[in-house]
DNA sequence: ATTATTTCTAAACGTTCGTTTAGTTATTTT
DNA sequence: AAAATAACTAAACGAACGTTTAGAAATAAT
């Protein structure tokens, strides 16, 4: 599972489950961001050593690349519901609320870690994470065309335009999860969606 | 003018102007952020040494801040056409485009500084520039606020929630100038304002 | 012309970063 | 039980960070 973890001749057992300490990793970078959250820090917070976490996941950048991974499985639910919908714009609306909710779990107000690292990488020159950034946001895109195209008359055209509209709010709505209240949040939704 | 500069029985003159440089270097964390724009790169952005740099800002940190009152004085220019104008909220349409304008200026594509530095510092603990953030936004939504109310009927709880909205949509706008082209961006301004 | 003061260059400062390594401990294999 | 091997702890690594300092160069005041 783990690029770094051996699975044969093991002659000492690990002490630490490697899905549980990186779910510790990804909620450290998902508070803090990738450049800010250091080894120390991940050290302290996932409860292992620093050579231990380079034997599991070969250094910072790997490890990252899990978390994304995990934080991916976390939103799976979310999204699995989502492409198995069939009503259409209220799907995505649902989305968007189930997007929230899940971001507000914990009430850590850490917005979408998606989001967050696109923004934090977006001049940097880290062409993979980019690339799967960018990737998970066409992949929602579309959905989102997948979506709008039930039970409507709208040309391609419309369609292509209220899908980069819903992905460009999504943006706002990771920004709203961080400061603003639940009901100003819910307003936002509502809103998004009254010209969809 | 800055802080850290002399003004009183100057032995030598200083061989660079403080406003130029400090504009060079807004364009350097404009592009990169912060934390990724480090004193080497911002010497030789602004092409004096570093001692010049700590004598004139005093720290990294303040030679941010004098970076962020910089981009508030080039973006003057816009807020002040944005307060005279009378229109309501074709102003705040307008608003957006001469936004997206400046942002594509050099064609470098670096979205908002404002927002680039609220979406950076807001798990920070930098309570000074996160306040600054807010404070600018803050304005900026009571600009929104004054506007909805010329030539209306709507109540003042809709004009909040369209003033947040509005204010929410400008992040997506911000991402937006980094990826997205002309088209789209002038697409999702549409959208946006066609349920305001 | 000399002195005082400021700016300049360039090197070094201490810290922290991500990463590696040496040596001990624990478990499997022989 | 002995040998082999993997995981552990803890210390150290070089590089880069923001910051400071020592000394040379330049200009003002005397």
């Amino acid at each position: 599972m783990f690029p770094f973890s051996r699975k044969v001749n093991m002659a000492r057992k690990k002490q630490y489950n490697e899905d549980l300490v990186v779910e510790k990793a990804m909620n450290l970078f998902w508070k803090n961001g990738y450049e800010t959250t250091s080894m120390q820090m991940l050290e302290k917070e996932m409860g292992i050593n620093k050579f231990s976490i380079y034997s599991s996941f070969g250094n910072k950048h790997g490890l990252f690349l899990e978390s994304l991974k995990c934080y991916k499985t976390k939103v799976s639910v979310i999204l699995e519901k989502f492409k198995n919908a069939t009503n259409g714009v209220e799907d995505i609306k649902q989305f968007f609320y189930d997007s929230v909710d899940a971001n507000y779990k914990g009430h850590d107000q850490k917005g979408c870690l998606v989001t967050n690292t696109y923004n934090e990488f977006s001049e940097n020159e880290d062409q993979l994470i980019k690339e799967e950034m960018i990737s998970f946001m066409d992949n929602l895109k579309e959905l989102f065309i997948e979506k709008l195209k039930i039970n409507t008359t709208k040309d391609e055209t419309t369609i292509l335009k209220q899908a980069n509209y819903l992905l460009l709010a999504k943006h706002g709505l990771a920004a709203a999860s961080r400061v603003n209240t639940t009901k100003e949040i819910e307003d936002y939704i509502e809103m998004t969606f009254v010209n969809i």
